[in-house]
DNA sequence: CGTTAAATTGACGAATCTCAATGCACGTGG
DNA sequence: CCACGTGCATTGAGATTCGTCAATTTAACG
């Protein structure tokens, strides 16, 4: 299976400027497998053996404390998972599951280390998708430590809206309960944020989410590119 | 000013691996400022113009949104700042004051993408510097949405004890008020905090720590190294 | 000293979680 | 095709956590 040159990966903008024989070289140990839904890929405090890169499906990165469990974020394709813990050689920080059938290419860190070393475009990739990945997280932060459940829910589904191009309605790509979990805040209290949202302009019907009051839902959620955007 | 070569600077893990001359190069375009406490350095929003370089001082980093503010992280010497930002050639995500009289080295951006490609040595401690940034800004989520605002104060004491080599005492690096910002609390939340942690022996006076039982609060705080620590 | 800002305290209210019960959808096996 | 699990979503009640506002105390510093 080691013969395969897996093109999705190959494309992605991580390993779009490195040579094909670095590539080559980077995927001479990498193979691809297909996991069912709900199958646990890694456990926080593992050894990062593998960088991941998902190519079809979903994967949820999670972590557990004192019996509690929250969703970091959501991890859907074409993109790598697990890059930090990768580069330098650490423990895991999040486990991984898959919510969907997945199909995953692991690819040694050992090998991408070394390619690291030898590829100039790929250092760069990897410098420039790492910057990224810590960008998002810095928003993360703010939106968790700045707004009320409310409004994170308010400006996530504003979000979602704006991504499908501001659709007449719109359908929740999460289960509510990982939605939830990925917002901070609990089932029930997630159930009763949209509820609260109707008075905002929210008509919400099983998945199916209408933004009644576009203008209303903005003035109450005050999206800012420096907290929702996923760009930039 | 531009002829000083920053020695401090040159020792940061960030500078340590690339050749002198690239470092001459890099520094050809960079200068030392001495700032007085409390001036704003940096508006989020802004172009991510100067990587910054934390000679001596601290620094606070924090963010506004609908007239809340809450601190993101302070920066301590001697380290860089909003490296993320300038690797992308983003707007900063955070604002920038400093805390006390501070000195801060400031490196054109474009000087800094521009040796990154030209310096592999450099290349790579950007990346394992980057790598650990987000691995401690995850840490910060996971410690947010996993642990409530009193147990994050308590992981906090015993991370500083710990720290400084478990004395008997020690004293606050931070403000009160400072450090309910940074826990995600207010300061009123942080002084009810510190009563109640009374009960899992904790002593308070004023700027003064003192943990009377130290296997009593870890038994409550349940620290771990995928939240808690610095390293790895 | 006197001024200023931080820290503390109390009272109150809002936000959020927990527990429990119910309703609803989906899939499986009879 | 239908009964019946199973798990998610919703709802209600109550408790807890946390924030707000205001007043007071304490500490820092010129």
């Amino acid at each position: 299976m080691s013969d395969s040159t897996f093109p999705e990966v190959r494309s992605l903008d991580l390993f779009a400027d490195m040579s094909d024989e670095n590539y080559a070289k980077l995927m001479r140990g990498a193979y691809l497998q297909t996991f069912p839904p709900h199958v646990d890929l890694i456990g926080e405090g593992e050894g990062a053996d593998f960088l991941h890169v998902l190519v079809s499906g979903a994967v949820d990165l999670f972590s557990r404390w004192n019996n509690r469990e929250t969703s970091v974020m959501i991890v859907k394709p074409v993109s790598t998972f697990i890059l930090a813990a990768t580069i330098r050689d650490a423990r895991y920080l999040m486990s991984a599951r898959t919510m969907e059938k997945s199909r995953i290419v692991m690819i040694p860190s050992q090998d991408v280390r070394a390619i690291f070393d030898l590829d100039a475009g790929f250092a760069r990739a990897v410098v420039v998708e790492l910057a990224a990945c810590y960008r998002s997280v810095i928003k993360t932060t703010k939106n968790l430590k700045l707004r009320t459940a409310l409004e994170r829910l308010a400006n996530y589904l504003l979000s979602r809206h704006r991504a499908y191009g501001a659709p007449a309605s719109f359908d929740l790509d999460l289960e509510k309960r990982q939605l939830a979990s990925v917002l901070g805040m609990t089932p029930e209290n997630l159930s009763r944020a949209f509820k609260a949202l109707q008075a905002y302009g929210v008509a919400v019907n099983g998945e199916k989410i209408e933004i009644t009051n576009p203008a209303l839902l903005q003035k109450f959620a005050k999206p800012t590119s420096l907290i929702d955007d996923d760009q930039t």
